[in-house]
DNA sequence: AAATATTGCGGGAACGTTCCCGCATAATAA
DNA sequence: TTATTATGCGGGAACGTTCCCGCAATATTT
């Protein structure tokens, strides 16, 4: 048996290859011109010896510094839920910027549009290596996307997806599951004639998409199961908010037993509080600290979230791996589908894991 | 404002202390003789530089290679659980073999004693920089333990613990609350007056203080939120595994809307799928390949997961912290305790996410 | 045929560390 | 006093790459 204990370098290559380092480092990254005779030999060689170059050396020897662009709603006291993939970014970050990786952060208003045209307008003239960004108006987004692809620069859609765009790679939720795995857990609750109430928040007309995913979710779930219970849908726009009380109150029947809430869990929570829950079963989105709250005391029964930290940190490794490593990205990346509980809540609360 | 754009290195301390570079490194490291005054000033100048020691260069320069040892179960067929943190584990090894980083890994047999202290021998015999292992066989382990704080090996418990040992660190699950979950979940299924039933494999001696935990947690759950339905064990030992099916036919009751298998569910999935499951709830642990079968075909209705593929990764990382990168590593790290359904398992099957 | 351009390649500095070797000077021992 | 040892420090090779510079040999143009 070999020994290949020691791990070959460029130079042995070269020098059974009776050339020099720097042709093999021509031939190994199309660097200059060398001959097709030599040119082979080197990679016959390199096969042979399963030749692995050593990152190390490579990032320390190598000056070019790689430049990302992050692409981000921002997060807000109401919605603080962008802090987290960001969070995700910032520990990607660490990681990697001794690599020679610069990210650089723009961050847009998810109620307004013009922010996002400007921001990304500021991405594009920053000419970046790569682009992680979360394309969330959609009209927008594909006019970016598109930009991007027309300047050669690889870019990753993080908590949303474009379909047929030509993005390197996706890392989000799938929508549509979390909504029909929360149609099952409401399920254990209802009984044979229960009601469901399900609340959407329309004032982020960007992320509108995702809630009727939700809810769709959730009304699949009960048709294939062949729950019949009446089903109800509540858009709640943002002049209605400060009667939110009064409408909530107004929709909860005396045989609703469900209540699934598709954003903002808390907003609600914090009214349903104050009235009493009853036999409610009450499920939101996301981990966040206002949420945490009312999962913690009891108004909330379960929280479905997506691991956005993940989700951030993923996103800069995979641009990481393909820009750095030249490593072959996986298109399409779900995160898992958590449920999130009184009980549990606390394991999750640390960060990427 | 000063531009710190620039990466501070360890010849730009020596420059502004006047020393060479030699002398930097003997500072930073205590590799050597220095004056006080030197050392002082050296000190200070890094500090107010925030000098942070390019991990490239000290890799590439050290020709350190750091044996790690891993000690765990074997996988076997009927309980595929340990196939899982290994996979966590040369995971990690892949990542960090460019650093120097040597893996060797010894298995023991989770029903021979014998077996492991075989291993532990071999693995302190072969005088490692760093161990990870699984303490599953309590007073062995303890052994063990203190021979490795004597040799003064670092050294990280996965999977269990064992607590007032001089460990580095502990990855693993948090079993008790395990159960308590678990105890929420069927709660949601049970009525008034339901029956539940537990079921534990005694066969695997090393186990049992986990499945005992995770019985308690239920059982704590049930009391603490005034339930009162009759709930039932049943440790079945290997000699009894044959008879299954009639055992556990025998103790379901016409009641029981709740089964609990504190390991191995897919044993008795199998036989409760000859039979007809009813009314039944049942719930089991870990995301293994046979269990998954019978969570796919609705025979289980949750898994509690304790993400092992996670465990045996940071396993590994925390030990490159610790010895390569000098960080500071948390001694307890408990894993989330995940619920997997029908509806989510598709996205768990991918590593280590 | 001479001038110029292209092709194929090697030499070697640089990246930021580690760590060995050896040289002064100071402290201690004889 | 002289010999020996201890202390404090600097020089510089090495790690495995990248990439610039430049030099022959060959091909093309004038």
């Amino acid at each position: 048996m070999i020994e290949d204990n020691e791990k070959t370098g460029i130079n042995d290559i070269a020098r059974l290859a009776n050339v020099s380092k720097a042709t093999v480092d021509r031939v190994l990254y199309n660097r200059g011109r060398v001959s097709d005779e030599t040119r082979e030999k080197v990679l016959n060689i390199c096969k042979e010896l399963n030749y692995q170059p050593n990152i190390l050396a490579q990032r320390l020897a190598s000056d070019k510094v790689y430049r990302l662009a992050v692409l981000i709603p921002k997060s807000t006291p109401d919605n603080p839920y962008w802090e987290y993939p960001l969070k995700g970014i910032e520990n990607a970050e660490k990681e990697v910027e001794n690599y020679g990786i610069k990210i650089k952060k723009y961050f847009y208003d998810l109620k307004d549009i013009r922010s996002f045209r400007k921001e990304s307008l500021q991405v594009l003239t920053s000419d970046p290596d790569g682009i992680v960004f979360a394309p969330e108006f959609n009209r927008e987004s594909i006019e970016f996307s598109q930009k991007c692809s027309h300047k050669k620069i690889p870019y990753i859609f993080i908590d949303s997806n474009l379909p047929k765009q030509n993005h390197l790679s996706y890392f989000g939720q799938d929508t549509y599951q979390g909504g029909y795995l929360a149609g099952k857990l409401l399920s254990l609750h209802l009984k044979k004639h229960s009601e469901v109430l399900i609340l959407n928040f329309a004032n982020e007309l960007a992320n509108y998409p995702h809630f009727m995913d939700r809810e769709k979710g959730m009304r699949d779930y009960f048709t294939e199961h062949n729950y019949h219970g009446k089903i109800t849908s509540l858009n709640i726009s943002p002049d209605q908010e400060t009667e939110l009380k009064e409408i909530v109150k107004g929709k909860l029947h005396r045989r609703t037993r469900g209540l699934f809430i598709t954003s903002s869990a808390h907003k609600v929570a914090r009214q349903i509080q104050k009235t009493g829950k009853g036999n409610l079963m009450i499920l939101g989105y996301d981990l966040t600290t206002p949420n945490l709250k009312y999962l913690k005391n009891g108004i909330i029964d379960f929280l479905i979230c997506q691991k956005p930290v993940t989700q951030g940190y993923l996103s800069i490794m995979a641009l990481f791996d393909h820009l750095v490593q030249k490593k072959d990205i996986q298109k399409s990346n779900f995160m898992p589908i958590e449920i999130i509980a009184k009980e549990n809540y606390q394991y999750y609360l640390d960060s990427n894991i």
